[in-house]
DNA sequence: TATTTGACACACT
DNA sequence: CAGTGTGCCAAAT
């Protein structure tokens, strides 16, 4: 289980889970995968999702809904670009109602925070 | 083996 | 109500 992949594997679970038209934040996410707090470190996880595929990056957020990880992405624009033709309306490099699209992996995958085995 | 960085989050001022 | 500073977990160097 100490397998440094197992964390990644998580994150990616939970981002793979995400519905089209909808975003998840850092902290949720990290929350869902057992590391509460470790928001950071889901970020991090994002970045070696670049060689994977079927990881919608473009659907993860920061808390305020601000395409934070634009710059990581090959086009300047294409995470909007891909977040608008999903239905998501953003702004200045931010989400548009925010909580409309918020979805949360905790409460939508009904995952128990006892249950992650901590 | 220890230190620094990182696509954040929360608390305080 | 808004802005600034500090803290968190894990990975990489």
């Amino acid at each position: 289980m100490p397998l440094p992949e197992d964390f990644y594997d998580r994150v990616y679970a939970i981002v793979r889970q995400i519905p089209s038209g909808k975003v998840a934040s850092y902290g949720d996410i990290a929350r869902a995968v057992g590391a509460a707090g470790a928001a950071r470190t889901v970020g991090y996880a994002m970045n070696a999702s670049h060689g994977k595929d079927g990881i919608p990056a473009h659907r993860v957020v920061n808390r305020i809904g601000m395409l934070s990880g634009k710059a990581h992405f090959p086009g300047i624009n294409a995470m909007e670009q891909m977040l608008e033709a999903e239905g998501v309306v953003i702004k200045n490099d931010q989400i548009q109602d925010f909580d409309r699209h918020h979805w949360d992996p905790v409460k939508e995958l009904g995952i128990d925070l006892d249950d992650l085995g901590l």
